[in-house]
DNA sequence: GCAACTGATTGCAAAATGCAATCGGATTTG
DNA sequence: CAAATCCGATTGCATTTTGCAATCAGTTGC
């Protein structure tokens, strides 16, 4: 890992670890998307990654300690990649980042309900997702009750785009 | 302003206004270091920003509706830059970077000194800190009273600089 | 045996970045 | 009043990063 950074300011040092494009994209896509897979990942993606890049940022982000990988044992050559604490604390801050992106941007409405879903939530639900992760990606015990964060994101995702559908059979273009 | 975008996801859209590696660091210095002038931020950077980069971040910034550009009364050949209500609503999520990298990135002391006052602070300092940033840059009335959270900042980050002065009279290298 | 899929890698063009020098005008200094 | 300094940039150029398409060798399912 390069340890040669342009300062020691904590916010320029976040931007040393994902302050590009992709980054953080990724890791949105493994903490919302329940993605673990080079391929889904590559496939999944909205914003269309190229491969190279998603390599990459694969590599970059272990050696950052913010992903970990292992090798599946239903297939010989499929990789898991899980989140670490580190990569899983960033909940809060990418919370924030989508209520602020949601306020101030062009943001579209299927893609924008699980963020107002998770500032309505709040730091309770923030935590909550947290827990979730750490049981999913780090072996830690299950909360004890009620649905993941995930699965209430994904039906209010799934709600907007119902209502959105029957809106468009009622009004068509 | 470029407005074909890669996706209207509020995160994507987030990190398309600053997901490179110097926008957040204009906007720190701004916010926390109080810079207004090109030649403040050029010179006063401790990461060292290019000039072209510096000018090319700053026209983006205005692009985008982060900052305005005024001229300096007191020299015709100055401008002054102001946060827009955008950029000063970014102080939650500078707040919880800083944070985030305290725990997690080697911080030196005395550059995340501010960011540990700032999290300590919680909410409530960084809606002071917001009320402070209105009145400086949209003109918006001063708070009743007590010094500014920049000032508080600063006595901290001095603080730190005077003991670590002391510590190194008495335990020389 | 063969097509589809796995996590990547390669080659190459385009864009972004880093750095130093420089610009014309405004202001300060001696 | 002339020289030096400061103002917000701009230019040229080498290096690095990115984006894109094609391709790779090994694994799996049929």
């Amino acid at each position: 890992m390069n340890t040669d950074h342009r300062s020691g300011c904590p916010i320029n040092l976040s931007l040393e670890v994902f302050g590009d494009r992709w980054s953080l994209i990724i890791l949105r896509d493994m903490i919302f998307g329940g993605r673990r897979h080079f391929r889904e990942l590559l496939n999944g993606s909205i914003e269309g990654i190229a491969s190279n890049i998603l390599a990459d940022r694969l590599k970059r982000l272990m050696e950052l300690g913010m992903l970990t990988k292992a090798d599946d044992p239903s297939h010989k050559q499929k990789a898991i990649y899980s989140l670490t604490e580190m990569a899983i604390s960033l909940v809060p801050i990418l919370a924030h980042l989508g209520a602020w992106g949601r306020v101030w941007l062009p943001v579209s409405e299927e893609l924008s309900i699980r963020a107002e879903l998770l500032e309505k939530g709040g730091p309770p639900m923030w935590e909550h997702f947290m827990d979730d992760l750490r049981h999913e990606h780090l072996g830690a015990p299950a909360r004890a009750s009620g649905p993941t964060v995930r699965a209430i994101l994904q039906a209010g995702y799934e709600a907007v785009v119902a209502r959105k559908a029957l809106g468009a059979v009622r009004d068509p273009a």
